[in-house]
DNA sequence: TGTATTTGACCGAA
DNA sequence: TTCGGTCAAATACA
């Protein structure tokens, strides 16, 4: 199960979507702990070399500052494009390692998609997986970004780190879905998964929510007037997407979720850069 | 032999 | 000056 948000959400929606989700009644929410802008004296990591020739300018690049981001977390890094592994490093303050990934066709087709991939301290068996750019290479079958609710997985906390740009899911799939005719069915994710060999369904994914999943905790949302979110449908951004919706915002400070009539096969979307 | 991964080094944004 | 992102040679693998 993953959310993805916009990492050009709005701030208005991130407080939404992490006031609400951290006060959960229930208390299984969580804030995640909050080690951004923890700097390290140890500058150790850093070893330099001036050997520049004309031949070798390795590094040369242009940091993605307004590059489409999404963040999501899941249990396995997989998606349904191929990726390659370009690099890895050891980030500061980090007990894991990042791994650098892009697109297998970035040469042949110029797909400028990348994403990177790092365990996730306060649980490691989690990736947090970071999407940079849009696939634009042909063999696209379905744009990350698309990943949002995937549907049968047991919620059993958010983790909103109102520092990042993210929403944090856990899940327990050892509680049987509990089956509603009102419930949105969300889309299953197959994934092909790099790391494993043969493809695999998702382990995101399932057939129904249950009453612990993020539906029910939005639907229960009481959210700060005046503000509303709807969810509209929006065009994908290739021709491989689904529906996707995203989340807006309206006058009346509830979720809106009429709009979805019907939720199969659909995907919700929180495009946050359309809420102002 | 071709392709993928690892890893050290470099660059440049912050 | 630091450190994250990328490059590319070296290495591993099929």
């Amino acid at each position: 199960m993953s959310i993805v948000l916009h990492e050009s959400a709005s701030s208005k929606m991130k407080e939404i979507l992490i006031k609400e989700l951290i006060q959960g009644e229930d208390g299984s929410l969580v804030a995640a702990s909050c080690n951004d802008d923890v700097k390290s004296e140890d500058s150790s990591e850093s070893k330099k070399r001036l050997l520049p020739t004309t031949k070798d300018r390795r590094g040369s690049y242009k940091r993605r500052k307004t590059d489409e981001t999404r963040t999501i977390v899941s249990k396995t890094i997989g998606d349904n494009h191929s990726w390659r592994k370009y690099g890895q490093k050891e980030i500061l303050n980090s007990q894991f390692p990042r791994s650098y990934f892009r697109c297998t066709r970035k040469h042949e087709q110029g797909c400028k998609a990348t994403k990177q991939v790092q365990l996730i301290e306060e649980n490691p068996e989690m990736y947090q997986i970071t999407y940079i750019g849009y696939h634009t290479c042909k063999a696209s079958l379905q744009t990350p970004q698309m990943v949002a609710f995937s549907a049968g997985t047991n919620w059993d906390s958010f983790t909103v780190n109102p520092h990042s740009k993210e929403v944090l899911v856990n899940y327990d799939q050892q509680v049987p879905p509990i089956s509603s005719s009102e419930r949105p069915i969300v889309k299953q994710e197959y994934l092909n998964n790099d790391d494993n060999t043969t493809p695999q369904r998702s382990d995101l994914t399932d057939n129904l929510l249950d009453e612990h999943n993020l539906w029910s905790d939005f639907k229960d949302l009481e959210l700060p007037k005046p503000s509303t979110l709807s969810f509209n449908n929006v065009a994908p951004s290739d021709n491989n997407a689904d529906n996707v919706y995203s989340c807006t915002e309206s006058q009346n400070l509830e979720i809106d979720f009429g709009s979805f009539s019907d939720f199969s096969n659909d995907l919700v979307y929180f495009d946050e850069s359309q809420l102002l």
